[in-house]
DNA sequence: TTTTTTAGTGAACAGGTGTTGACAAAAAGG
DNA sequence: CCTTTTTGTCAACACCTGTTCACTAAAAAA
């Protein structure tokens, strides 16, 4: 017969917790400092249990960061495809697209502001794991663009370096955008405008692209 | 004339350990974790100096920080300097702008690397200093172009926009360099070659652009 | 039910952290 | 020379870090 005291310190917490500890970490990677810079300590505190409960979901905070890092990426992907399945190519496509993509970068704010720190910041793991990453949508936009009657007859040299023009652009101004307070809706404005003349611009430069230098071989 | 003042400004070699500092900083970013995560002890210690003697040179580690961080400005600033003084609106004037820049930034790995992960990781303070600056380029690229005819009758706006689209290549390129073994010369040479390339481009898309939209009045 | 596996707690450790204060050597100023 | 200011050292503090161990409540399996 278990003396039932009322009010110790309560337990139950059950499985959520694992979940806990990757929001509480994400939180403090918004308002804080880089996930790099997080201690096991620290997340677990916001997470609201005790240091050792930590062990119980990840072996260390770079499994955590990891973890993060693939959810962050599997909803990144959902929305391309997303973008890719809007895409028709026709006059209003590129506004189209850059508007999808910038919501849902509002959306999220918190993983892409993870992604953002970590790119630069992290461990080499994780830097390589976001390049790889990175490189995987710039090779996907080239296919994409090869599709298109007038690109075709690129290069796929040339057609990669279009990507990864468009991309590099895209991420700078991603990064622009997350450096905006969250409810500055002119700054967010201001950075969709920018970012659909410039990516306008460089399709204007591709329509007038030769490849004049046949480079390696 | 130039005889020794004979003042009350003494400044003899007061400052060895000080430059000890800092190398040691960098040096431990370079190879090893952002700025943001150094310990004072660490520094100190590779240094070669007991922590306290950190206080006779700076208040605390931001301030350090923020030293490092004028010093790469000051060496990048003038670069561009120097790569304005030669540049000669001809064919050739972006293969060797790109090269200038390219070479210093392998001269200068160190501070870049400190730079770049500074750009997102650091406190708000650094970002914010990091962020004017490359404003401040990109401001200064605008007014350059401003200055060739066959650009002149771009609103500034639009000289802003492309400025913009710019540096925020050349800022992804370098990070994408740095990214690379300091021996990696073969790869180093990829980036260079894409550089060129992707701003080639870009002035290409200059050229056939027009301001359709006045926007703001 | 009983048993086993999972997921939480709390105390304790060895070590790293920023910062303090008192003190000493060395350089600068007279 | 002597005095003052600068610049380093050493010891100590209170705190935070990752990680271990033994223990227990709850959930799952039997």
């Amino acid at each position: 017969m278990t003396r039932e005291t009322p009010s110790k310190t309560r337990k139950p917490k059950r499985g959520q917790t694992r979940e806990a500890l990757m929001a509480a970490a994400l939180d403090l990677v918004v308002k804080k400092a880089p996930f790099s810079s997080l201690s096991l300590r620290e997340v677990t505190k916001r997470a609201g249990v005790v240091p050792t409960a930590f062990y119980r979901h990840f072996s260390d905070m770079s499994a955590l960061g990891l973890t993060l890092l693939d959810e962050s990426f599997r909803t990144l992907r959902q929305m391309m495809r997303q973008v890719r399945q809007e895409q028709r190519p026709d006059e209003n496509m590129l506004r189209g697209s850059v508007e999808t993509y910038f919501n849902y970068v509002g959306e999220n704010r918190a993983h892409f502001l993870f992604v953002a720190k970590e790119l630069f910041g992290g461990t080499p793991t994780m830097r390589n794991a976001i390049r790889r990453e990175i490189r995987m949508f710039t090779n996907e936009l080239a296919m994409d663009m090869a599709r298109f009657p007038f690109l075709n007859h690129f290069s796929s040299e040339d057609l990669q370096m279009m990507a990864a023009l468009v991309v590099n652009n895209v991420t700078a101004l991603t990064q622009e955008m997350l450096e905006l307070e969250e409810n500055d809706e002119f700054g967010q404005q201001q950075v969709l405008i920018a970012a659909e003349k410039q990516l306008r611009l460089i399709f204007l430069g591709v329509t007038q692209w030769k490849s004049s230098s046949p480079a390696t071989s």
